[in-house]
DNA sequence: AGCCTGTAATAATTCGAATTAGCACCTTGA
DNA sequence: TCAAGGTGCTAATTCGAATTATTACAGGCT
């Protein structure tokens, strides 16, 4: 097997130094730096001749940037099951990749001890990246924490309390969307409102119930939380219209009434938050609206290449867009 | 920006060398070297404290692992035109990627000099990679010829004709399945046949086609073979069964023909031969097989483990899985 | 003391390309 | 004739980790 020709060899062959080949290669036409017309043509031929391409290794070593970025996610990225979730945030974060001539590394050699994948393990690859992108709902609070105090360039998909320290995140507005809704939903008359989800635990639950809570505060209404969706018991409270926070939920919900034969929205209206953590039906044109995943996939890397340049902190936080559905009225 | 740890700094911080850091970090145990364990303890500590991982560029300088595959692919793998056709490939690539304990990295920094992505241009980075799994219908030639000159270790996904040498690959069987296909077809009293699709082009096609006149030669049959699906030409000439290279070119073809007030099976059967370039309806049971893809994806890692560990040149055709529809009678 | 034998660690070199400092040569002009 | 200034190129160093050759030192033996 032919050994790859090196710059020592193209300068050999050209009767020059390996620096007047780099030089040459790269075009250096800056102050200092003068290469005679006829010196440029003869290195050029041969590298001509050679076909020679200089070391993507090499060269890289010599600059501070390797041109990886990371994508962590804590589970497996690329079965069916996960795809609806996965696949609009990595279309958005491949894009940008391409954009800004990253290559894209996916740790999956994070062993999962004990099912779920850690970032930090005995022998945590997360420096071979340049900078990383964080992506799932919920994200292992030492772990962020550690990420913080190491000072590893990272952006997370999604908000994220502070770890000892703000953490740079891109997510999305689901107070203000939530808050949105509501209102939507007073104007057409309603009163009496319920929130279904957790609620609690991850950032993006706990963010679109608050901006539930504001919201009807705000309207001077009523507004109650409860983990899951009982028929009965809503409509026993007087409840006209019901957020849910997981898709799969409101959809049930809906069908579930109809089926009792309830009208929705006649009856009650349902509005869903988004959540994709179990696939839902899609025969359900639920009203809510729709979270910006590939966006926010885009706006990770671009954030991400701010930390990596300015060491910044960027946080933001994206609108959602209404979803004019049919079960909202 | 806080610079990235290097081995002098993890050696000054253990009040040691950075050879010996290196030598620690290898475990080298073997003829010559020794390091007391309680160095080796010391140094281990500040590593576990400080996260260290090694700078691939610079081990891959020296040397020729890091524990990273490539997966080079022709286009941007996320967006959801192309989920169907890529996202099992990929699903086994990751489960064995995770298998034997490698990072997978993306080559989205692949500049589309022109819409489609080129592996070998002015500043090629398939060489951060150990080696390469490469994706897509069909692989550019000029490519091909290119990886096997420079011997760089990788696999192709779907059969590769020669190019300039041997091409290390995993593919399907296409020839056989298609055999099959026709064999049961005869068995059930079909005697003219038509194939249907480009059968030309990517191997993956001329495969198909291949298998197709090889089985109707076999049995002594008619086979005629068009580019696209003329449903009044095809019965014209007195065609009972049909074999259609996409699998949406088959559903259209018993949509129309069921929209005719034609019987599928009853007056017309149609095969489908699995490919999946474009999107398909998935309210047509279409008989046909199934492409192993996933089992491909993973065989196609073991593969590429073969090249790296013995330098093997590894060509592998798997079987693909009859799949009983309601369109063949 | 002098010599040998292990043991434990380090200095120095290597990989390939980029960069900086500086050398050797050639004109000019006084 | 010699300093000044410009031109064209190269030697030497750098990046980070791996490896080879070598040194330093302790303890045992004669």
């Amino acid at each position: 097997m032919a050994k790859r020709l090196t710059q020592q060899d193209i300068a050999r062959m050209a009767g020059v130094s390996q620096a007047t080949v780099s030089l040459v290669l790269n075009n250096r036409t800056d102050s200092g730096v003068r290469i005679a017309d006829e010196t440029r043509a003869r290195v050029l031929e041969v590298i001509r001749r050679t076909g020679y391409v200089a070391n993507p290794i090499a060269r890289r070593l010599h600059d501070q940037r390797n041109r990886i970025l990371g994508v962590f996610t804590y589970e497996a990225v690329f079965p069916s099951t996960r795809a609806d979730f996965y696949q609009p945030f990595l279309e958005g974060i491949e894009e940008q990749a391409e954009e800004v001539g990253c290559d894209l590394l996916l740790f999956t050699s994070a062993k999962a001890a004990g099912g779920r994948r850690r970032i930090f393990n005995d022998d945590s690859r997360i420096r071979l990246a340049d900078g990383c992108v964080l992506l799932g709902r919920s994200v292992d609070r030492d772990d962020l924490a550690q990420l913080v105090a190491e000072a590893i360039p990272f952006v997370s998909i999604g908000r994220r309390d502070d770890a000892g320290g703000p953490v740079p995140h891109v997510g999305a507005d689901y107070p203000a969307a939530v808050r949105d809704l509501v209102d939507r939903a007073v104007a057409l008359g309603h009163r009496k409102f319920a929130y279904v989800g957790a609620g609690t635990g991850a950032e993006s639950s706990a963010d679109r119930l608050r901006g539930f809570k504001q919201a009807v505060a705000a309207q001077g209404l009523e507004g109650t939380h409860v983990q899951f969706a009982g028929l009965d018991q809503l409509r026993g409270n007087g409840i006209t219209c019901v957020l849910a926070e997981e898709v799969s939920d409101g959809a049930a919900l809906v069908l579930a009434a109809r089926e009792r034969g309830l009208s929705v929205p006649g009856d009650l209206s349902v509005l869903t938050l988004g959540a994709a953590t179990r696939p839902a039906p899609d025969d359900v044109a639920l009203t809510g609206f729709r979270i910006p995943r590939r966006e926010m996939g885009r706006r990770a890397v671009q954030a991400l290449t701010e930390v990596l340049e300015h060491g910044t902190t960027p946080q933001e936080l994206l609108a959602c867009e209404f979803v004019e559905g049919t079960t909202l009225g």
